[in-house]
RNA sequence: GGGCGUAUAGCUCAGUUGGCUAGAGCGCAGCUCUGAUAAAGCUGAGGUCCUUGGUUCGAAUCCAAGUACGCCCA
């Protein structure tokens, strides 16, 4: 027999319980072993950074991922269940920095690179162990790593001595823990991947080789932002996030013109530094300059007309830079205009305008001319391509041009129209100097100070404020310093240091993208969702826009890139026969001449495989390998080849490759994880002329994008002002399930608004395994009280009625001794409500299996809702009676309702068993394990279910639907008559259909019970009760009568009454109108009613109804009894009675017409409360004034002996 | 600066190919119901469907311009 259900609801505890169940009778391992050798469905997960514990955001994804999962796996489905692990790059080399205290770039070489790399990799090992914890209490279902084993391994790395480790699989394994660690997430072992394996770097070696082989690789020089301190480049992600309002002294330059006595350029420059890089001067030939000559000196200006009087930052010094933090800064003063500044300096005169196409060509001396630098041939570092040019001799005047959006470079307004250009010291001024040919001059080394060639700036640091002011003073010698003023502005900063950040000249790796069209093909084959976000679309532009990818950066820990070079600096890198891309481990050990010994039996990482050299196969040159490491979205990107064995298992990856499913958090994904899969397999499945089908080389079917978790405003969470959740707090306190529900029911287009963390309110915790509560999470952050009214509405409306239905049906099945095995009432032989809700269940059986196919559990879970609250609220509701009722083996209607309301439960379970697996397999254990231990040992090993059409009746949900709007209108009514539901009411009379009346009719004992009304009475029409008012359908007329819609409408009021009665009937009216005659149909006007005489009426969707409000004194005295019956419950409540006790009843009501009620009533009373006896006593003191009719009187109640 | 998206009740959001008195949940007020419920039902208050112009018999919906916010790119 079922265990007794309570309905105190505390569902983190029943979690655990689950928890401990699957892990003790290892129910996972039994589904996979259930479905090994089945059809396959392939999910391929894209990594999540082992970096940091989880927070509550990232289980939105990962729920997705598990359910739809679940739900394949109950379909019979085999499967991989591989979670990733993203292990390499900047940011796990941010956290060990800081964790080691390392500031710099040579902090770190001061330590050894080997001793900084083990650091990162037990740093990715010990929080793989701490989310794959995390990820069990979700939930997820995966081929787990034994979190101990990887601290086993996290703690091994760094040392020869052997460790042992159980793998995934089962087997027992002995090495080096780095030995190890190369090989984790092998087919044999299983488990987690993690990129840092050496399969992965291989497999993305196999890549880049096959990008070689098409001559797509190269070395190139590009301008990036760069930190000093970190001695890096950074992202244009990572410079976004270090955006900071500062303040720089900005200057005035004036450049002379060669050949014009006392003529000029006037320059503008926040950056004064770039001023020694000077190379060129832009404009905007369609622009007007201005002529204009100082009084002061004679000089003589051109600039952009527009500027003179331009009112610089006239907004921002009003209103801010545009986020709420970013207001002007105090003690900056206000700008001024260009005419002010001449103003100030003596006056000046205006001589003429003209255009700015009549100034390209002008040469000019530039401000540090006599800088050794200016004079290199090919600039510096010297380009081989343009040894006849220096930067002295490109200066001059040239056209800005447009962007690829058409958009003019240089433009009046901020500066002076004329833009200083220093190929070597700016990202716009790179391109265009490139476009032009133009040298470039890039005077920073990697800690931003100046290089040799630059005099007596060699050595200072560009950032630092000092250099600026030496400029300065280096201009105003030359006499050409024009103005200096402080100038407020949002400026690219360090995100990590706090540094500004400069923008150096730096040499990289590059995948050239000319076949950026292969991969836009292959896109178009993907199913994006959600639609509405248009995926392939953001992904198109992204193809279309994006430059080369820079593959490179001049770090420590990552994918070491194979990439060998001649090490004479002579030599072209450009030039393809000059470097040698090897394609695997094996290759680089048939080409090494030095070097091997050490690296053998380490990892293909830095430091280790940075001594080995080859020889050139072709010209016999010894090459050595670049030292930089590989941007990580290779990483991310070859999972689709690496993970599924490409290289080492052929069988395998055919069976899994493309993936069916992917799925990740879209803000960025479409540059980069989603790129790097689609362009990284478009390249491996490269097949030369005979090229591969798009569709064969897409990496997977459909992908489905979500989108962030925020805090209940609507605003991102932070761990640095306390209001990040982590994933423990949510867990502990709201409940898994309900988090799962809240994520898979969300619209994966919108942000969702999860919860409020609140920093001042500590909690204790128990965690799942631990064996006492806690107070801080492993890493010592606090733990902190988290709200969340939306997660409190999804339980309160979900998971709460699903299980108060659950406990109402388990504690009254166990007084019966229900059984659920024993032979079943025919479902054609069940009443109507029952039925009903079996095709409800059909239906929502249908839609679970359509939106899970379609990967919209939101679909799904808006019908489940909805089933939950019909179930609850309408079918157990109007049901409660046939439970009650006392125990009769024969009464078959009961017994129905009990095999009804079992199935509906159980084979809910099993739908919403991916959604909430908690909950679903303590229901299923205690409803069907409990009774049936040939059936499957958990809800999880279940095969989803099967619609049944021989249940699924659409007709029966129209009529209960009909039902429902009876007793809706029925309540108004009461409401409007103001009689409580109590009261029992003589008559309803209905008018509709004689269709509609059947199915009603059908429903009677519903709607009577319901509405508490003695006679229903179905009518032809309510005409002795109402009257009608015709209103025009506008849907339907205004296509017949266009124009005359208006006038319909207005007749249709004011027409005789009766003219339209025979509508009612079905039959068309002609209705005069302004003279003419327009037939109307049925179908063409609404009807209503809207009088009602000694009754209420109301309507609504073509029903018709009408209650009698007048009482008899027997209606009268049965009310007395109903509310005397309703506080005799109350008390038993109110008292916690088991449901099946028996009591006495006791009053003292001395009113004649109570007493009369209570005689007449008396039977009906007992038996509705399981009283023994109803007797009159004097009052007691625990006696409760009860009111009864219109009258208090004293009533209490004794348990029977 | 360019591209894309969004704007509907106090809050969060639906609103199908243009058509009925613009809806739901939460919140608020009143009433009702309750031998599973932490529920539920009914009624009510609360709307410039961002603004302006256009197309149309008819616009929250389509078009144009503008405003605000968000994202992406520069």
């Amino acid at each position: 027999m079922f265990d007794k259900v309570s309905t105190d609801t505390s569902f983190v505890a029943g979690e655990h319980t689950v928890l401990a169940f699957w892990r003790d009778q290892q129910i996972f391992d039994k589904l996979r072993s259930q479905n090994r050798g089945r059809q396959p469905w392939s999910f391929l997960d894209g990594p999540i950074t082992a970096n940091n514990p989880m927070g509550v955001h990232h289980a939105w994804g990962r729920t997705y991922k598990d359910a739809y999962q679940r739900f394949w796996a109950m379909n019979g489905r085999e499967l991989r269940y591989q979670n990733g692990f993203d292990c390499q790059g900047l940011w796990v080399e941010v956290e060990v920095e800081k964790e080691m205290n390392l500031g710099t770039k040579n902090a770190i070489s001061a330590l050894g690179i080997d001793q900084f790399v083990y650091s990162c990799k037990k740093r990715v090992l010990k929080f793989a162990a701490r989310q794959t914890e995390q990820s069990v209490r979700l939930g997820y279902w995966m081929d787990w790593d034994d979190p101990q084993s990887l601290r086993t391994l996290s703690a091994g790395v760094g040392s020869d001595k052997p460790v042992t480790i159980k793998t995934p699989i089962g087997t027992s394994v002995t090495d080096a823990a780095e030995k190890i660690v190369a090989k984790l997430g092998n087919p044999e072992w299983g488990g987690s991947y993690f990129t840092f394996s050496t399969e992965n770097n291989e497999t993305i070696w196999t890549f880049l080789k096959k990008c070689f082989q098409r001559g797509k690789i190269y070395r190139g020089h590009d301008v990036m932002p760069w930190s000093g301190r970190g001695g890096s480049a950074y992202s244009q992600m990572e410079v976004a996030e270090g955006r900071k309002l500062t303040t720089h002294k900005s200057v005035f330059v004036r450049f002379p013109l060669r050949g014009r006595e006392n003529e000029y350029l006037l320059v503008w420059t926040t950056t004064p530094w770039t001023l020694t890089s000077n190379v060129a001067a832009a404009v905007n030939p369609q622009l007007e300059y201005v002529k204009l000559q100082a009084k002061r000196d004679s000089a003589v200006y051109y600039f952009a007309k527009e500027n003179l009087e331009f009112q610089r930052l006239a907004k921002e010094f009003k209103e801010g830079f545009g986020r709420p933090e970013w207001t002007w800064p105090t003690g900056v003063p206000k700008l001024k205009t260009i005419a002010q500044i001449f103003k100030e300096q003596g006056g000046y005169e205006v001589l003429g305008t003209l255009k700015g196409s009549e100034l390209i060509g002008l040469e000019y001396n530039g401000p540090f001319d006599d800088l050794p630098a200016q004079h290199q041939p090919g600039g510096l570092p010297k380009d081989d391509n343009l040894l006849s040019a220096t930067g002295i001799s490109c200066h001059r005047v040239v056209d800005g041009g447009r962007d690829n959006e058409g958009t003019a470079l240089v433009v009046a307004g901020e500066g002076t129209g004329i833009v200083h250009i220093a190929p070597g010291c700016g990202d716009v001024d790179h391109v265009l100097g490139k476009t032009l040919g133009l040298v470039a001059i890039a005077p920073l080394a990697e800690d931003s100070s100046f290089v040799e060639g630059f005099g007596a700036f060699t050595g200072k640091v560009a950032t630092d404020r000092q250099t600026a002011e030496f400029v300065f003073e280096e201009l105003k010698k030359k006499g050409l310093l024009v103005n200096v003023e402080e100038y407020p502005h949002i400026y690219p900063h360090c995100w990590r240091t706090g540094d500004e950040l400069v923008f150096r000249l730096v040499d990289e790796w590059f995948i050239k993208m000319d076949w950026r069209q292969e991969i836009m093909d292959v896109a178009k084959t993907i199913n994006w969702l959600p639609e509405s976000v248009d995926g392939l679309a953001r992904e198109l532009e992204w193809l279309t826009n994006m430059r080369d990818w820079m593959i490179s950066k001049k770090r420590f820990w990552g994918l070491a890139l194979p990439i060998w070079v001649d090490q004479d600096p002579s030599i072209e890198w450009s030039d393809s026969n000059k470097f040698f891309v090897v394609g695997s481990l094996k290759e680089l050990k048939e080409l090494e001449v030095e070097g091997w010994n050490d690296f053998d039996g380490h990892t293909p990482h830095r430091p280790w495989i940075d001594g080995v050299k080859i020889k050139h196969p072709q010209t016999g040159k010894v090459m050595t390998r670049i030292p930089d490491v590989g941007n990580p979205w290779l990483d991310a990107g070859i999972v689709a080849f690496s993970t599924l064995g490409f290289n080492t298992h052929p069988e395998m990856w055919k069976k899994w490759y493309p993936a069916d499913f992917v799925t990740e958090c879209f803000p960025g994904q479409f540059r980069n994880w989603f790129y790097a899969l689609l362009s990284m397999s478009t390249m491996m499945r490269y097949e030369g002329e005979a090229d591969a089908e798009p569709l064969d080389k897409r990496p997977f079917k459909t992908l489905l994008g979500h989108r962030l978790v925020m805090n209940e405003q609507g605003q991102p969470m932070h761990k640095s002002d306390g209001t990040a959740i982590w994933f423990e707090e949510a867990a502990e306190q709201i409940g898994v399930d309900t988090i799962r529900w809240m994520y898979l029911a969300q619209n994966p287009a919108q942000d969702l608004r999860f919860g409020t963390r609140h920093p001042d309110k500590p909690v204790t915790l128990q965690f799942f395994g631990a064996d006492k509560p806690a107070v801080q999470t492993d890493e010592g952050a606090a733990l902190c009280l988290v709200t969340s009214k939306p997660a409190d509405e999804t339980r309160r409306q979900n998971l709460i009625t699903l299980w108060n239905t659950y406990a109402f049906f388990v504690n009254y099945a166990r007084l019966d001794d229900f059984n659920p095995l024993a032979e079943q009432v025919p479902v054609g032989e069940r009443p109507e409500i029952d039925r009903w809700i079996l095709s409800n269940l059909q239906s929502l059986i249908a839609t679970a299996r359509d939106e899970f196919s379609a990967y919209n559990t939101q679909g799904f879970l808006k019908e489940a809702s909805r089933f939950i609250d019909d179930l609850s609220n309408w079918y157990v509701r109007r049901n409660r009676r046939r439970f009650w009722r006392s125990r009769d083996a024969g009464d078959r209607d009961k017994l129905a309702a009990y095999q009804t309301l079992y199935t509906v439960l159980v084979q809910l379970c099993k739908l919403l068993a991916p959604v909430i697996p908690f909950v679903t397999e303590q229901m299923y254990q205690n409803l069907v394990r409990k009774v049936d231990a040939s059936a499957p040992e958990s809800v999880h090993l279940c095969e989803y279910p099967q619609v049944d059409p021989a249940q699924l009746d659409e007709g029966l949900s129209e009529r209960m639907a009909l039902a429902q709007v009876v007793v809706k209108l029925g309540h108004g009514l009461r409401e409007k008559a103001n009689q409580r539901v109590r009261q029992p009411l003589a008559e309803l009379r209905l008018a509709s259909s004689p269709h509609q009346r059947a199915a009603i009719m059908n429903l009677v004992d519903v709607i009577r019970d319901e509405l508490n009304i003695k006679q229903i009475t179905a009518c032809e029409d309510l005409d002795e009760l109402v009257t009608y008012v015709y209103k025009p359908n506008q849907k339907s007329l205004g296509p017949k009568y266009g124009k005359s819609l208006g006038a319909i409408s207005k007749a249709l009021s004011i027409l005789p009454p009766g003219l339209l009665d025979p509508l009612r009937k079905g039959v068309p009216v002609a209705v005069p109108v302004d003279g003419a005659e327009f037939v109307l149909t049925p179908e063409d006007v609404f009807i209503s009613t809207v009088q009602a005489a000694d009754w209420a009426c109301a309507d609504e969707d073509g029903v018709q109804i009408a209650i009698s409000t007048k009482l008899t004194p027997e209606l009268l005295q049965e009310g007395i009894a109903r509310d005397f019956v309703r506080q005799v419950q109350q008390l038993r409540k109110e008292a916690d009675l088991e449901i099946e006790q028996r009591i006495q009843i006791l009053h003292a009501a001395t009113d004649a017409d109570v007493l009369a009620a209570l005689k007449f009533w008396g039977d009906y009373i007992r038996e509705e409360t399981l009283a023994d006896s109803l007797e009159a006593a004097p009052t007691v003191a625990s006696a409760k004034s009860v009111l009864v009719g219109a009258v208090e009187i004293p009533l209490w109640i004794e348990r029977a002996k």
